[in-house]
DNA sequence: ACTTGGCACTCCGAAACGTCGAGTGCCAGC
DNA sequence: GCTGGCACTCGACGTTTCGGAGTGCCAAGT
């Protein structure tokens, strides 16, 4: 039903609607591109096309538009990975190499996607469930308080500070920290919460309410706050397309503000080893049903840690934007791997 | 010049103006307040605000608008902060009294601030240099890796990793965190950089590069990274008044992307220990001349740390908005100082 | 010296209108 | 199965018209 030259229309009508943003017109295309057919004979083809549901009009007599299922079909047959410059490549690598801890690094790479998509980047943080203990410390900050270090080996750190009634003896800190470390180190974090249960019993009953302080404390850490935290940069990039949203651009600044609307955004990749692509209303979040979500998942060496990616309205240029996409997170995992 | 009931005018004006969003009239002005005068007189009034260059006519025969000046002088002498009602107060505080660490603290103070005044946020973190050192860690990651972590009684954590070529004994960094810990704890950040400078000479030679490792990095830490960090919310709420500056829009979100923007923002109000608001104009970034920022500063016990604040069209209720701002400051001043 | 009603004037915004051109679908012929 | 021709549709755009809100000014009233 769909011959190799109506996918040629396609491919043509999606390029020529995402660099001009006009519904394009069967003149207009054989003009631009050089099909060697009639206007006419592309107007068949159009309608067949729409008659696919692949593009349709705004209204009766006007140029066609991709429809969703257009893009779809342009991304999945149509489209090649446009692969980035050496140039871009290697100002990424050294904007992303003058990163000095975790939070630096995510900072920098959030603002690097937006930069070089030049769309809206997202990037999670390294999940703390996915990731190893590298070292947990505790610190006498006055007699009665004690701070809690929790260091994972993607370079995260958790602190939380732990009160108590009464004086708690410096080697009470240094006991448990030993027993710590032990139980834990070079464990998942998903792991460590099971290795430390029933850590309180080894330790002499005077002991045993600062342990079992101290261990709650890390258990809320490593459970109960599994916390993906998600940041965002380039939302200046959403007017670009005011003209297209005029008034949309309201609703998805909303859904952005939103943590769990990011988190569940990068989450809904259905493959995340490779680059995932949503497009329009495959999107479930409402508010973001014109916008497309390129993403895939980074991480040191092959662990998947974490997901990034960017979004869009739906009208845009996706080889490139995967390009990007994948590039980035590449480099990202390196530099994680390094630390 | 202008006696009583001119100035009831500018203030009917301006209030007008911010609840309609349209150049108000002699005719409704006189409808809506009770003025005890007619349309005429009214009109000689606006004449001569306008001559005093507070009011203008966005066009011949229209309505009159506010200018900055005359925002400033309904700021400065016709309103009186509108307080928040109780529950907005309680709200406020069991909101930020969730917060389980300092990063928590500040990310639900923007939110809350973006939510309670409907405008964007931007708090700063507090600042490293007027804050003190609670303690300082050094941890053997690894035998020729070393994680310095820094602790501010702010509750801020600063970390670094510090490689070397070769491996480090356990009693070199338990040497080096007692010797640093007993010069710095408790300085200034400010101060402590010179309190270590000639710390490396108290240790034997064989030592000193590893001592000069770890120096180097904290002194980095301290000075070179004044990093004043700065988060946003609710930019959402731009786009409330997208229909009062439909493409000034975009400059003012590329604007906000930029920390160095937001810190001098903060950094303009003339004395941080009120509430400062600065008009249109009056803000020195070319984006935000058309746009209001309402900003004081926060700290725990009359210590101030760092600044909040929001920014909005000029064009804003500044009479809650500057309550707003004022109360939530306090909070969180509460809130610091409680941890 | 203010205040007021009246009046002529200005100018924006909305609605109505006509025109233009791009685009379409269909059909007959190649 | 492709092509040129043709009639038709419909939005975009420029022009025109019209009404209303608002102004400034003036002369009269208090």
């Amino acid at each position: 039903m769909l011959d190799d030259r109506k996918l040629e229309v396609l491919r043509a009508i999606v390029e020529d609607f995402v660099s001009t943003n006009e519904p394009v017109g069967s003149k207009a295309l054989v003009e631009r591109h050089n099909l060697r057919v009639s206007p006419a004979t592309i107007r068949n083809d159009m309608a067949a096309l729409e008659e696919g549901g692949y593009i349709a009009q705004p209204h009766t007599s006007a140029g066609r538009v991709p429809t969703d299922k257009g893009y779809r079909l342009f991304v999945d047959r149509l489209s090649s990975v446009k692969p980035l410059t050496p140039a871009e490549r290697r100002a990424i690598q050294t904007f992303l190499e003058g990163a000095v801890d975790l939070d630096d690094v995510v900072r920098r790479t959030v603002r690097l996607l937006a930069q070089v998509t030049r769309q809206v980047a997202v990037v999670q943080y390294p999940s703390l469930s996915r990731s190893a203990v590298r070292h947990v410390e505790l610190v006498l900050l006055a007699p009665a308080r004690v701070l809690l270090v929790l260091i994972t080996d993607t370079g995260r750190v958790e602190q939380r500070v732990v009160e108590f009634a009464e004086m708690i003896p410096e080697d009470a800190v240094a006991g448990v920290r030993a027993a710590l470390n032990a139980r834990v180190a070079g464990r998942l974090l998903s792991e460590a919460a099971a290795a430390i249960a029933d850590l309180v019993e080894s330790f002499p009953a005077e002991r045993r309410p600062f342990v079992t302080a101290v261990l709650s404390t890390m258990l809320e850490t490593l459970v109960e706050h599994p916390d993906e935290r998600v940041v965002l940069a380039g939302t200046a990039n959403l007017t670009r397309f005011s003209l297209d949203f005029p008034l949309t651009i309201r609703p998805v600044l909303e859904a952005l503000e939103e943590q769990v609307v990011l988190l569940r955004l990068l989450g809904e990749a259905t493959d995340p080893a490779t680059v995932s692509v949503r497009i329009g209303a495959e999107n479930l979040h409402e508010a973001l049903r014109t916008t497309s979500v390129v993403s895939t998942s980074y991480g040191a060496g092959g662990q998947a840690l974490a997901s990034l990616g960017v979004l869009g309205p739906t009208r845009m240029d996706y080889a490139g934007t995967i390009g990007a996409v994948r590039a980035v997170a590449r480099y990202v995992g390196q530099i994680l791997a390094g630390t």
